[in-house]
DNA sequence: GAATCGATGGTCT
DNA sequence: GACCATCGATTCT
């Protein structure tokens, strides 16, 4: 297999929702013990500065949002409910606290282990989840504030379609975008439509938004 | 399919 | 002590 290139600091030093909007196609991959683990990025949310409520950051800086003050391209992974782990990726110039957070992957290499991380469920829920990505992966706080720019653990390749050499691997026909998924905050926080999904793809959390099921 | 609820611990007031 | 960017089981329609 040929050798991906990674995705560059200048892609993640950009507006938020454009590296949103671009990181779905791209390859999420986690190295353990020299074996890839990684999948097809499906499904995000941007959370955008201390305007937003929603946003880990709108409070200003603690010891828990440091990261997402940072430089871009740092993992921020914060831990929730007291059990599951989430994973972000900052955006946006030093000192502008932002990130996009990974919702849900089609899971492409190291099928075994991540059935295995997670309790061997049909493979169509190993990576449905901002939580559930995070376990079949194998990602923990220990991941938070890792530069995926350089680190050999934790990165994501580039996608690129083979026929157009377009940015990004996912045509805007294939791209929805929805309000965020299980936020609290003012009405701005609650309606933005900042998640960005793969429409036809069956590895999203979910297909829409309290929205009536269509059903085929 | 949709709504409800318990688990469980870090973070911040 | 309240809150929480979730998950999975249970309990409804």
């Amino acid at each position: 297999m040929a050798n991906r290139e990674r995705l560059q600091r200048a892609f993640y030093a950009r507006d938020t929702l454009t590296v949103a909007r671009h990181l779905l196609g791209q390859r999420l991959v986690r190295i353990v013990n020299g074996q890839r683990l990684s999948g097809r990025i499906v499904e995000v949310e941007a959370y955008i500065g201390q305007g937003d409520q929603a946003c880990h950051a709108a409070r200003g800086l603690t010891p828990r949002t440091k990261v997402m003050f940072g430089p871009p391209g740092f993992a921020y992974v914060y831990f929730i409910y007291g059990m599951h782990h989430c994973l972000n990726v900052v955006t946006e110039r030093e000192g502008f606290p932002a990130a996009v957070l990974i919702r849900a992957l089609e899971p492409l290499e190291g099928l075994p282990l991540m059935r295995h991380l997670r309790q061997n469920r049909p493979d169509d829920k190993l990576t449905n989840g901002p939580g559930k990505l995070c376990q079949a992966l194998g990602i923990t706080r220990e991941m938070n504030s890792i530069d995926m720019v350089r680190s050999d653990v934790l990165f994501i390749e580039k996608e690129t379609e083979k026929e157009t050499e377009k940015e990004t691997p996912v045509p805007d026909e294939a791209v929805q975008t929805t309000p965020r998924i299980n936020v609290r905050g003012d009405e701005r926080a609650l309606t933005v439509p900042w998640r960005f999904l793969i429409k036809e793809s069956p590895f999203c959390s979910r297909r829409s938004v309290t929205g009536k099921a269509e059903h085929p």
